[in-house]
DNA sequence: GTGAACATACCAACTGGTCGGTTCTGAATC
DNA sequence: GATTCAGAACCGACCAGTTGGTATGTTCAC
């Protein structure tokens, strides 16, 4: 009859919710462990260092999107539902784990370099595979060609990015039908415009 | 014959050069004290705290975004010409004072809970005055709809936000190529969608 | 009895900030 | 034009508090 399910998945909830309040700086590791209701002894058992314990939250979100990603692209729909379902996924996830975004966009440069640039590695590989799908839909004309491919996708993950300072999953607003308006507002803007006569 | 042409203003510059490639919790006061050739006795000379110089940052960007948008406010065009403005003014600020910009972004909780406040009341006072453009725009029925508004100016604001972390002024790109592309894509985005028939 | 799972006490290293002192500047006074 | 001197500008040694991390001890399952 354990109380604590699992002590180290409470030290993980625990410093996400202080991580994405306070900021990683600002929450001391007595204060994880005062709020997970343990010791230092246990933290330093689970983790190998403060660092560890924020990395943690990276290597899952990474890990957890870029899954998603896959699974969608493997699928080998045309190029528009492709990329509908992969803006729509990214709100989706972003807004479920909106206190993990807070902290991935604040905290990155609280990393050691060796992580900083893990994740750096990671997130350009997200990059690379939307890219092709961008780049697959500009080749069937039904994206722009326009606008270079670097701005399309900065205005891509400029949403999900932006998502953690203004949404709050307890408002009128459910994550869905915000995934589907941003999507909305994202493909309209993708699209290869009409030209006019 | 003054060789620093002010000091204080030179330790404005370091700190937001230190503050935006390490962050302000790693960058001590040391460190910035030694960057701008002064000791500390200089810096509390002219700056009450290390929160103080922070917040310097964010009192300079928030004056200047707000001068720049009542500007063009005040110029009474109509509202497609005036949301235009307003959307290439904001990225060409954004990416001129990129640096204070990635600043802005990630070290907000950084600052003391009263400033804070501060600056969370200057930002909405610039959302209320974009807000009202776009409901201009909406009933003079070229701004859709059939989106909440709030979404709408979310994915406004996302752009300039996301700036700091891909864009750099000595790339390819000028920032008026960048500002003129992000604005068309958001416009297109926004404009009031033609019904099919 | 052995190793994993924790608790407790503790420390070395920094940090932001202070404070008495020194130097510089410029206006007033003679 | 020399002297004075008040106050701004700045220096640098110092401190109290806090931090991440560790070393040692204890419990307990198998």
């Amino acid at each position: 009859m354990k109380k604590t399910v699992n002590i180290q998945e409470e030290l993980q909830r625990v410093s996400v919710e202080l991580f994405s309040t306070q900021g990683y700086a600002k929450t001391s590791v007595q204060q994880i462990v005062d709020a997970a209701g343990v010791t230092k002894g246990a933290l330093y058992h689970y983790f190998s260092s403060k660092d560890d314990l924020l990395f943690d939250i990276y290597d899952r979100l990474l890990s957890l999107q870029r899954e998603h990603l896959e699974e969608i692209v493997a699928r080998g729909l045309d190029p528009l539902e492709t990329m509908r379902l992969i803006c729509e996924d990214v709100i989706v996830t972003s807004s479920d784990w909106i206190r993990e975004g807070a902290v991935f966009f604040r905290s990155q440069h609280m990393l050691s370099e060796e992580r900083q640039r893990e994740v750096k590695r990671r997130r350009r590989e997200y990059n690379d595979v939307f890219a092709s799908a961008l780049a697959r839909g500009q080749q069937a004309g039904v994206f722009r060609t326009d606008i270079p491919a670097i701005v399309l996708t900065a205005n891509f993950f400029a949403n999900p990015h932006y998502l953690s300072h203004w949404y709050s999953p307890d408002g009128d607003l459910t994550r869905q039908e915000l995934a589907r308006q941003l999507t909305e507002l994202y493909i309209t803007s993708l699209r290869t415009p009409e030209v006019k006569a």
